[in-house]
DNA sequence: TCTCCATCGGAACGAAACGTTTCGTTATAT
DNA sequence: ATATAACGAAACGTTTCGTTCCGATGGAGA
């Protein structure tokens, strides 16, 4: 978001404010968070912040751009664990998502983004890429295994990550974001062992 | 959203216009098809239907219950198939449902809903209500299979509906539903085969 | 038949948020 | 020192919201 154009600067004047880009990521999360999504306008963001409403559209072209970014800001610490174990690894993996989700605001804006999504083709293109992304590096656990030959070579890496994102993905939009861990471990199961007798 | 209306009524004077809401729920679907999610608003709906906005908040008193009225008159019976073989009886169900996604508008307004409930804590419930029966039918395929001892007994049939439905939820909200049937056939093999090698 | 009165479509309202423009100020590279 | 860029603040016109009037319509009770 600051790359492309600090190379594209050509002349002088002041920069860009961090001060005022912290100050307007940070009233949108706590907006979002004490609003909910029905009230989160650029508006309430740019009172909270103190900031002009210029500033914000200047450097985020749409409220889709704004909760991407509010959202990856948040999302440092997801684990990739890697125990030598496939099962263990995907239930540690959701297992850490639901947490993740129960106990900071990124489960509430990332629902704010998949509904924003749904309405905003600019929003729904940036989660497309976003959700690609992830599941290229997901699909890195099942690429591990499948190296150490405990997985099938039929088996397609991205679409187990598919499959176990979905999973937690839906549990998010429903409201279900409680499952104990013993029901996490069934559904991983389910994946990796199967359901044949 | 007459019953009561009806029993509460204790004088004279003409009845609810049939014709009117009949126009308003047909306009409401048009709008929702040909302009989106983000295009969906009651005066777009009102001009439609050539029907005054008053008459609308009369009998809806949000745009998520008109929405639900929208989708739940729209929703027609999927097939739920009893091929005696677990695997074909879930691809063909998956099968089923992206077609009809795809060449109805009831993807679109599913979608619309979904988005709807992250924001409306009514339309939240009615979707999780709706999701909990949906879980409840399909796994009754799952069931089925069980009693054929086609699946381990140890498998919860309701969570095994549940990953299913949760992979074509999330395929149609981020614009997936083009999957060729060999990748559906990949996934559903997934479930019943799992991925060891 | 005549009289209510609930409901209808239509027009208009204030409130809120939208996205944009303008202004004066502040900060920075040349 | 000067030119330039980003800033906060305010105002703009537009759109949609949900509500409130109004006259017309038509079915039930006197």
């Amino acid at each position: 978001m600051n790359a492309e154009t600090e190379a594209a600067r050509r002349s002088v004047g002041a920069r860009r404010s961090l001060e005022s880009s912290e100050a307007i990521l940070e009233a949108a999360e706590a907006v979002l968070v004490e609003n909910g999504h029905a009230g989160f306008s650029i508006e309430a963001v740019a009172r909270r912040a103190r900031a002009g409403k210029p500033t914000i559209y200047r450097w985020w072209p749409s409220k889709a751009a704004l909760l991407l970014d509010v959202y990856q800001r948040q999302k440092r610490d997801v684990d990739y664990p890697d125990t030598g174990n496939i099962e263990e690894d995907l239930f540690r993996f959701v297992q850490s998502l639901f947490v993740h989700w129960r106990q900071t605001p990124s489960g509430g804006i990332f629902r704010s983004l998949l509904a924003e999504a749904q309405a905003d083709p600019a929003a729904a293109e940036a989660l497309a890429g976003y959700a690609a992304g992830r599941r290229a590096r997901t699909g890195k656990l099942v690429e591990r295994a499948k190296a150490r030959g405990e997985v099938a070579d039929s088996v397609d890496p991205e679409q187990v990550a598919d499959m176990v994102a979905s999973y937690a993905w839906v549990h998010l939009l429903t409201g279900r974001l409680d499952e104990d861990d013993a029901t996490l471990r069934r559904a991983v199961c389910m994946i990796v062992d199967g359901i044949k007798a």
